[in-house]
DNA sequence: TCTGAAATGGTGGTGGACTCTCATTAGAGA
DNA sequence: TCTCTAATGAGAGTCCACCACCATTTCAGA
């Protein structure tokens, strides 16, 4: 659910363009590193799952593993922000109304996202609904995302974000995305978008 | 840090009606480690507090409160049935609609609880919001609350519990019910009851 | 009052995330 | 090629939740 690297220094998958061969291992050994952890997450379990192992996996030592990711949370959570719908929310016609404009982003976002990518990310997703601990590591981003949506909200119906008009949609819009995580966390083959757009296209009625 | 597997045997607060000394006092000191345990909580944080503090300010063996709670965690979440508004919701008049039968099942909760318990609750509720690892650990509680009341709705609604009418309100109902709860961590003094009826007042329009 | 069972305390131990330090290696720039 | 700095590895160490075992106390029932 969450999406948009969005973040500063560190850069996940891409290369790092012009910067030198340092830099280029630097974000090669994190995504390594990344990639191995997940991959252990999914085949055994996030708990069963040690750092000694992600380390041995990546071939890397764990002081290395901890020096790229503060804590074992990180591997999955990372630094990574908010509902992916949301940063494309910003885009969108402000003459649309907010859950229209809402349900043109997530289709918009999730037909321009590479297929492997999306895959990747579903994984990554997966987890993070899945394990509790996660969940909880990445309630930060989610409670905040939560924040954006009700300002972007309230932004595209001229209202404060304080006003019960907007805090009922916003909080609405997000249990029925928290809903369809849960039920796509039990099918994972489940049409996220098309779910998401159905759903919600029961709010739209003003 | 799996979900609990929720709890049988063990009776919370009530002192056990019929049963002999020994049950009696079991019941005394579940209370009394976990009053404990709720204060130190709140005074020194979560994280902060062990269970070797926990178990001095009880004046029992750290032994004691692992017999008693299977986890740190359960100290604060137990077994307790989340979202008390949820019961109530059973008991209301079939013919009303769900939004409004679930409005006037909290005003009635919220009315029927002796304020003492309710402040206790409150705070527990407060922890449980506030600290990541809690919110994790009731994540089991709040899904299954969840499709509790995905499944009364669909009762009242005379529809399947798949049915997107039914997950849409549903789960709106849920995010609001978040929201508040986000902005009740924030503000304790907020009128939980008030602020719940007037934003879900908004669903209201069937 | 005696006996068996349950509750408790204490002690020692384990696993695993996370920290610190220091020596070693590899890249950057001259 | 030589130096300087950043990245890595290795090892020892801490902390704390949680477990297992056993001795001791406390209650129940006869």
């Amino acid at each position: 659910m969450t999406v948009a690297p969005s973040n500063s220094s560190e850069v996940p998958s891409s290369p790092a363009r012009g910067s030198s061969l340092r830099e280029r291992k630097k974000a090669k050994t994190r995504a390594n590193i990344q990639q191995h952890a997940l991959r252990l997450f999914r085949a055994q379990g996030y708990d069963a799952t040690t750092i000694e192992q992600i380390a041995e996996a990546a071939e890397v030592s764990p002081s290395t593993v901890f020096r790229y990711f503060a804590t074992k949370e990180d591997l999955v959570v990372a630094d990574d922000t908010d509902l992916m719908f949301v940063a494309a929310l910003r885009t969108q016609d402000p003459a649309l109304s907010p859950v229209r404009a809402l349900r043109q982003a997530i289709r918009v976002t999730i037909g321009a996202v590479p297929s492997a990518e999306f895959r990747a990310r579903r994984d990554r997703d997966f987890l993070i609904v899945t394990v509790p601990e996660l969940w909880a590591a990445s309630l930060g981003n989610v409670t905040s995302s939560l924040q954006i949506l009700t300002t972007l909200f309230a932004e595209r119906m001229g209202l404060s974000p304080e006003h019960h008009s907007v805090r009922a949609l916003s909080g609405a819009v997000f249990g029925i995305m928290f809903d369809t995580m849960l039920q796509w966390s039990k099918d994972p083959d489940l049409d996220l978008a098309g779910e998401l757009d159905s759903l919600l296209a029961h709010l739209d009625q003003d």
